[in-house]
DNA sequence: TGAATTCCAACTAAACCGCTCGGAAATATT
DNA sequence: AATATTTCCGAGCGGTTTAGTTGGAATTCA
């Protein structure tokens, strides 16, 4: 029950490309570096977000990626769900209400992934990543005051 | 984002357990029938189980397993921790409380982790196998209701 | 003794993860 | 026009995990 680097480098790739949104594209190599992943691999993800229409794209020199949409629409649940496939701890609660889970009793268990899957849905849909811009704003307030108690 | 059948597969077994508690020892051929588990691979999750002392063994002709505690006092993030081990969306919000993540900007990232990671936590460890034998009760209730109308 | 059952250890095929590598295409700068 | 920068694309790859299988030893009941 872990997200793989796609999920999480995704969207530290993307909360970057928010704090820097309105200021023309970023070049992957940029990102990378702030966020310590792997030029290449980024790469790859940034592809997947690009597909999704999550961000979009500016070849060659001086090109790089910028948000698709303003902070404010675009949400952890979207970045991730790109980049992960469909979210919950087992199939038979996955997006595409998929296949058997006939028997009864799994049917209970399925009521507690079920539960799993709405909680973690929760959380991921109603945060966007002008929130998490809100949220390190709160970060360096709080720090700056510290540093001058 | 999805749990492996280890802890799918156990809470199933778990389950099954909990509606034969007091039954005395139940074999493993019949759980896995029941649930439609490879026999030998259920052996090996059970094993798991018996080590993090959630289930007893009697062995020889006529054993089996049993709840090690009442289903009130087992709680679904027994049996899934116990199998997956720690839960959380990234290290850097696993139990124990590991490593870097020193990083301004991760630690925006790291905040929504967290608050993943609560959330998930909250539901496994609040619902109990009583809760599911329950929930049973309450799925067969509403079967019969629909079947008389 | 024989059958049933748990216990234990080793093996495996397939999938997935987290990359790396090499190069083509597009664009800005000089 | 040439060059540098950057995105785009596809292939490969070693390591780990998943989801088992196989074979047999130890224990206990009948």
């Amino acid at each position: 029950m872990k997200f793989s680097t796609k999920g999480r480098y995704g969207l530290k790739a993307m909360f970057d490309l928010a704090t820097h949104y309105g200021e023309g594209p970023i070049a992957l190599k940029n990102i990378a570096q702030r966020q310590e992943i792997s030029e290449h691999y980024l790469e790859q993800l940034i592809a997947t977000l690009r597909r999704a229409k999550l961000v979009k794209s500016v070849r060659g020199a001086q090109g790089g990626y910028m948000l698709n949409h303003p902070p404010e629409e675009i949400t952890v649940g979207d970045i991730i769900r790109s980049l992960e496939g469909p979210i919950g701890p087992a199939d038979c609660v996955m997006d595409a209400d998929s296949e058997e889970c006939m028997n009864q009793d799994s049917c209970v268990t399925r009521l507690v992934w079920a539960r799993i899957q709405d909680s973690v849905s929760e959380v991921i849909d109603s945060t966007t990543l002008a929130h998490m811009l809100e949220d390190q704003e709160r970060i360096k307030n709080k720090n700056n005051y510290m540093f001058y108690i």
